[in-house]
DNA sequence: TTGTAGGCGTTATCAT
DNA sequence: ATGATAACGCCTACAA
């Protein structure tokens, strides 16, 4: 802080765009022009002020540029956390998107509760963010208002809402439920198990039940919510716990479904330590298509979820919004794939196959 | 864009703090301060105040706020890559404990590429941040002098660096490869191999290595570096591949030390497919304690680094930094632990055991 | 192509 | 306890 004015700007005052323009030569919006659109400069004045600037060691104030041209170059995404989850993914291939246009990420983690994503979002508007990205469609109603009150481009990511806050990209988290239990139909199986995350305030694991429970009645599969449904955290342990629970309660068994890859790893790994043979004994599916899956023995069956595209999607869909381009279809179904692998490849008796076919359908279902 | 005052704000110009204090009878500053520092205002004046804000639906402006106060409230973060990577879990630690302070995180994928981490470096600075986190200490000679000129508060995470930017959190790479290859010489294995992920640009790696050959010469393990070393992505497809290779190369392999718990996962599932028990006809140990290490049949031996620890201590230390605390030590070494499990338990003929049990060996060793 | 004037919405500072 | 005034550093709008 001292108050000598040194070139670099080091242990002085930093440079400011007067300063540049002093040296150079020029007015202070010529600067800022010959930076924000170098076109519009002469090439000549255009050097004298890079020379400047290196000279000064001068970096624009951002935040100055955001009061005045209302512009934050800034999108709150409020992710419910980083570990273990496809949401990073999701992420990231959001971010590939705007970071290529100037755009950076704020994060929130809401760990899943409604009330701490709405503080989130509030501290977001505060920052004058210019879009809003939100995992998963379970919001409060302030949360919603306070987005469409004040007319924040926002989009909603993994689900396909019926009523969306502004824009959706996602699957079909029903249907893709659906379509695994009717594999299992279809292959015989009339004993599945299912094991899910928590459902509170997770509308996805709602859904996944749901077309998991509707596939059960369609198929006139075993309805037995309280012994056959089980819910868990995201974690091989506690998926190994319920995986010896369930064969307690339903040492019948023939199939689990789990709504996640990890889950699925952990039920396959414990059924294995307790002597059981994947498929013969029990099949097992996963979801996420995560990398984990192709390589486990037996490799997995799952839901292989296009990650990244989804992600892009978003990405491009809220930077229509936000430049007031019109926007085609506010939500989007990315869809699903089931890849099916060893470990449903047969019921009992039947020879092993090893498959990458998959299906594809869409459709709300919801 | 009407032109018509609405006390909801929907549809007119956003309120601001002099509508507020309009509304409430007072002036903006005391408005602002009522929300800022409440207990230099009178209780009659502050429910005033939140009436006219209630009333209003008043969002505080904080880009105007920051541009005034020359705070931010935002810590600029670079991760390499969000996916599959604990570089997530330090962040995540890291965000907790701002998050408490009303600070929020700026996003940044360097995606390992110094240069990219510059520019990021730059735009941080551009905003304002009042601190900046980044992952590693692998940085560009403009990085370090970019940060020390203009005493931005700066964290670096996971390494030891002998030349710290300012702050660093992590712990010994070179210590802790040193010590597994050390237990692997000590249960009578010669023929170590290692894999690791890329190591240009990413010193963590480099240590590691480093670690793992002063272990080699120490204990007259056998040297190799053709044929028993391999460099890989961090994926479970690469390490099956390159099992395959080192085991043309060197089927005389006895013992596998992978840098990261994927990798060994991959290197376990591809010994299992080629008819290998592990650890009899080869060992295998992992690196980062990730929850799947103990869920594998067999449980896998790892290295567990206290991730979420070092993510909140780099937060707090961080904080002091910013409030201009003394700090006490610029590095901290939060240290690693062996697990030993049953995928090292024995030599070809010795019983297996499961162990829990750790040391604990800190120093940095680089 | 370049420059001038004014304001973006807060808070620091000094007064009262 | 409250208020008036002047920045904060840039960009919009308009003028030359």
């Amino acid at each position: 802080m001292t108050k000598m004015s040194d070139p670099t700007g080091r242990g002085a005052k930093r440079a400011g765009i007067r300063d540049v323009a002093r040296l150079a030569g020029v007015a202070p919006m010529t600067v800022s022009r010959a930076l924000s659109f170098p076109h519009l400069v002469s090439a000549e004045t255009r050097e004298k002020v890079a020379a400047a600037i290196a000279a000064t060691g001068y970096i624009p104030n951002r935040v100055a540029s955001s009061l005045s041209s209302n512009q934050t170059m800034t999108i709150g995404a409020v992710i419910p956390t980083l570990r273990n989850s496809i949401a990073a993914d999701f992420a990231e291939g959001f971010n590939q998107v705007l970071r290529a246009r100037g755009y950076h990420l704020l994060l929130g983690n809401s760990e899943f509760v409604p009330e701490d994503e709405e503080a989130i979002v509030v501290e977001f508007l505060s920052r004058r963010v210019d879009g809003i990205y939100l995992t998963g469609s379970t919001h409060t109603e302030r949360t919603r208002k306070l987005l469409r009150d004040n007319a924040v481009p926002t989009v909603e990511i993994a689900s396909l809402p019926e009523d969306p806050i502004d824009l959706a990209v996602g699957f079909s988290n029903f249907g893709a439920a659906y379509a695994v239990t009717k594999m299992f139909a279809e292959q015989g199986y009339r004993k599945v198990a299912l094991f899910t995350t928590f459902t509170k305030d997770n509308e996805r694991q709602v859904e996944r039940q749901a077309g998991y429970h509707a596939a059960v009645h369609e198929f006139g599969l075993d309805d037995d919510p309280e012994g056959l449904v089980a819910e868990l955290e995201m974690d091989l342990k506690a998926a190994a716990r319920q995986l010896r629970l369930l064969l307690e309660r339903r040492p019948d068994v023939e199939a689990l479904f789990c709504t996640g890859d990890f889950i699925a790893a952990g039920a396959l790994f414990e059924a294995q330590r307790l002597g059981l043979t994947v498929p013969q004994d029990l099949a097992i599916a996963g979801f996420e298509g995560l990398e984990i899956a192709e390589n486990l023995n037996p490799s997995l069956t799952t839901v292989r979820i296009p990650r990244y595209e989804i992600g892009r999607k978003a990405g491009e869909m809220l930077l229509d919004r936000i430049a007031r381009r019109p926007v085609e279809t506010p939500v989007v179904d990315l869809g699903f794939e089931i890849i099916r692998r060893e470990s449903t490849a047969a019921t009992a008796g039947q020879p092993k196959v090893r498959a990458e076919a998959g299906e594809r359908p869409a459709g709300t279902g919801g």
